[in-house]
DNA sequence: AGCACGCCGACT
DNA sequence: GTCGGCGTGCTC
């Protein structure tokens, strides 16, 4: 820490101005007697306004230093060994310093200034932009946007418009007084507060005379000393004028005080001891107490069938490190963090559970966050931001599930949760446990590298079979004239579990009744205006939707295009799935889960558990039914297509498809029941079908693992995608041109083994903006990361990169 | 990123 | 003259 001497000490100060060309310390004098260390927050004058940023070191002054000083200390929110992640974060994902080392503050309350535009004309009265003014396009979209939401973040207009249009936009828009800006400092502390009544020392014999309220009042408190103001008004039946009698003569006090929410505070968790573990369990627990009460620093995969019982291990290696003092962080998908695995975790460990994830209020997540660093929870239970969680003396980090897409944000920094546990469990020596059923590639390889430690669990707990897998030809269906949705097997299947009261899953990986609308007299096919992709019939709502960018239209009578009357739905969603079940099976109670069906908070819980306890029959969804879900009354679990994934233009579609079949196979089967599992599709012959169908993870991976050498895909490779997107098509395609022959000039170092494009992506345009991409496959991280770091800064530069957004995506996980 | 500065053409 | 639009360069 600074010494301070005769001269100030100087701070190295990161700028929350998030840019290439910001994107290193500034020094700034430290005022004499202010003491602050490395991570402190600070307020600091940067071009010509005052800005926050975090202290990243000292050095001494000296007498040349014609330096500004830090105008303020906010506190001190980041350690050392926070920086040192949030560096390590920032060298491997390219994003800026600043955006790695918000990551690990409070989510909400993370800091910064939320800048904001704030429309000044009413809804009604869109103001008209004269002709020939600059930027005119780029006005009325904003105004229109405004006009609907009355409120537009900064961010989102850069993303439209790119930097300088947005900020001429903004300008002028102030400027007219058509809109106002809005800056929202967020800051970290944001505690509610409760009032308490307390009953002041010398107050319990005072006569009261007639006033008999407060009389009842002042006894019921003497018993107590202090309480809740709101319990108090409930408890004693009385008005807040009562206790504002006693606060007037002095006999009570009114406190304000900090109260912690407690999201989970309306559940009750029964507790629960630790389960008998079989004795595959019991030895993949072993090694992993081995590690938590020796060494640590070891990385495990838990590669355990669905059914296996993997959460109890993770229950019982927390119980471990908790008993050694060491905390713990769980990662789970998000989809995934549903109250039933909360209550898991709840049921065990009580209140040193602290839950992080997107259903929580701001506030409540900044509890949860204040009660791990204070140490009163010392199990983080969350999403992928999770990973950042302020847990003390880490001593173990699980991520279930850990092949699941969104552990990898994307948005800056844009990070992979696996990659950033894997640094912090080596700098705290903690253990991690990365468990899946079908872990991903990646893992795998690494454990057969002998970088992770293989537990292997291959049979489900009790000695309950895998349920056998049938695929079902679709062609031989359609051959033989059946063209309806249920192959003769599952129609058959379902018929079956309907008339001996058993439960059935339907699977489908799509929502909404049709994906594309077609005119059968002029092929005329109903598109997004913004996107390019067919709209979606969700005929429950009586529109078509795109799935990308959320814009809508009502159902077409004619035909837009020749206004003939042949208008066709084509393409399965859920909510056809739905319709056709009802159809066939009238007498059959049906639920859907899906993002339709689940808007509303609270809805989700709601349908599992009307369909846990027995009140439907048949359950159709998306993902949502694939991940986690354990129902011992479904025996049978039907898979609509297997074909939706296969298909896509993408390197990890075969992985995909073969992670979400056995996920959801394994929904079946895991009562005494028993269970089966019926798979349509067109390609019966795909390995990735076949080998879920066999419930061969290896045999999958062999074949995956010798594609990906031959085509030099991840694992052997490190997969980055340089993305140019822009509302100007020529100014997207000059670009990403210039990005190419900018990529290509590095490639001489060696760190580049190849260059795919620069190409349009495969989904050329969303949301009205068109997307070209470099793809890049590198050798090394470093020094590939600062090669196309160096390049999307250089080609930002450029007369046609200034103009369109340039994004770098290290370890991309998508090339859509 | 966002601010100031300075250049340019179009107006009182 | 001078006002607003737009490109350029810099930020401790």
């Amino acid at each position: 820490m600074p010494e301070s001497a005769k001269l100030p000490t100087v701070a190295e100060v990161v700028v929350e101005v998030s840019s290439p060309a910001t994107d290193r310390p500034f020094h700034y004098l430290v005022p004499p007697g202010v003491h602050l260390g490395a991570g402190a927050r600070v307020m600091v004058p940067f071009s010509g306004r005052t800005v926050e940023g975090f202290v990243v070191g000292f050095r001494p002054g000296s007498p040349a230093d014609e330096l500004k000083g830090i105008e303020r200390l906010l506190d001190h929110a980041l350690d050392e060994s926070q920086l040192e992640l949030a560096r390590a974060l920032a060298d491997e994902t390219g994003a800026t310093l600043y955006d790695s080392l918000r990551s690990f503050l409070p989510p909400g309350g993370r800091g910064g200034t939320r800048r904001r535009l704030v429309a000044a004309f009413p809804p009604s009265q869109l103001p008209a932009v004269a002709e020939g003014v600059a930027d005119r396009v780029a006005l009325v979209e904003a105004l229109r946007l405004l006009a609907v939401r009355r409120t537009v973040g900064r961010g989102e207009l850069t993303r439209r418009f790119g930097g300088k249009t947005a900020a001429r936009v903004v300008r002028h828009l102030v400027e007219r007084g058509w809109a106002r800006r809005e800056d929202q400092h967020a800051g970290v502390g944001r505690e509610k507060t409760r009032l308490w009544a307390v009953l002041a020392p010398e107050a319990e014999q005072a006569d009261l005379g007639r006033a008999r309220r407060q009389s009842a009042v002042r006894d019921w408190l003497a018993q107590r000393r202090e309480a809740p103001l709101t319990d108090l008004l409930e408890q004693c039946e009385v008005s807040r004028s009562v206790v504002d009698g006693l606060v007037a003569r002095g006999l009570v006090v009114l406190e304000e005080r900090a109260e912690q929410r407690d999201p989970y505070a309306h559940r009750r968790f029964d507790s629960t001891s630790p389960f008998r573990l079989t004795p595959e369990q019991a030895r993949a627990f072993s090694q992993i107490q081995a590690d938590l009460t020796g060494e640590g620093g070891n990385a495990f995969l838990l590669h355990g069938v669905t059914g296996s019982g993997k959460t109890e291990i993770y229950l019982q290696s927390i119980a471990c490190a908790i008993e050694q003092g060491l905390g713990a962080i769980v990662l789970v998908p998000e989809i995934a963090l549903t109250p039933q695995m909360v209550a898991r975790f709840k049921a065990r460990f009580g209140d040193r559970v602290a839950v992080l994830h997107s259903a929580l209020s701001e506030g409540e997540r900044y509890d949860e966050w204040q009660r791990l660093a204070a140490e009163e929870a010392r199990v983080a239970v969350g999403a992928r931001s999770a990973i950042f969680a302020p847990v003390q003396d880490l001593g173990l980090i699980i991520i279930d599930e850990e092949h699941e897409n969104s552990y990898k944000q994307e948005a800056e920094p844009r990070y992979h949760a696996r990659q950033v546990a894997l640094a912090r469990a080596r700098q705290s020596r903690a253990t991690l446990v990365l468990g899946s059923a079908t872990p991903s590639l990646e893992s795998y390889h690494q454990a057969r590298e002998g970088a992770f430690r293989l537990l292997e669990l291959p049979a489900r707990i009790d000695g309950r079979p895998l349920p056998p897998v049938r695929v079902i030809d679709l062609r031989e269906e359609l051959a033989n004239g059946n063209r309806s949705i249920f192959s003769h097997p599952l129609a058959q299947a379902i018929d079956s579990r309907l008339s001996r009261e058993e439960q059935v899953i339907l699977f489908l990986n799509r929502r909404g009744f049709s994906t594309f609308v077609l005119c059968r007299e002029c092929g005329f096919v109903l598109r997004c205006p913004h996107c390019d992709v067919s709209l979606t019939l969700h005929r429950g709502e009586g529109r078509t939707v795109c799935h990308y960018c959320g814009y809508s239209q009502p159902v077409p009578n004619v035909c837009p295009g020749c206004r003939g009357s042949q208008i066709r739905y084509f393409g399965i969603g859920t909510e056809r799935v739905e319709a056709e079940v009802r159809k066939a099976f009238p007498q059959a109670r049906v639920l859907r889960l899906d993002s339709d069906t689940t808007g509303q908070k609270g809805s989700h819980e709601r349908i599992l558990d009307a369909f846990a306890n027995g009140q439907a029959d048949i359950l159709v969804g998306t993902q949502m039914v694939a991940k986690g879900l354990d129902f011992p009354g479904v025996t049978l679990v039907g898979v609509i297509t297997a074909d939706t994934m296969l298909n896509l233009p993408d390197f990890r579609a075969a992985e995909r498809t073969f992670a979400l079949l056995t996920q959801v196979a394994g929904r079946a089967g895991r009562g005494p029941l028993g269970g089966e599992v019926l798979v349509q599709t067109y390609a019966p012959d795909n390995y990735a079908i076949k080998m879920a169908s066999q419930h061969d993870y290896k045999g999958f991976y062999a074949i995956e693992i010798e594609n990906r050498r031959e085509l030099g895909y991840p694992p052997w490779t490190r997969l980055a995608v340089l993305s140019i997107s822009g509302t100007d098509e020529l100014k997207v395609e000059e670009a990403a041109n210039e990005l190419g022959r900018l990529v290509e000039d590095k490639r001489g170092t060696g760190a580049i083994s190849a260059l795919l494009g620069p190409g349009p992506a495969p989904l050329y345009r969303i949301g009205g903006r068109y997307r070209r991409q470099v793809v890049v496959k590198l050798t090394t991280l470093e020094p590939g990361v600062s090669l196309l770091r160096e390049a999307s800064r250089q080609a930002a530069q450029t007369e046609w990169g200034s103009q369109v957004a340039i994004t770098l995506d290290i370890d991309a996980h998508a090339l859509l």
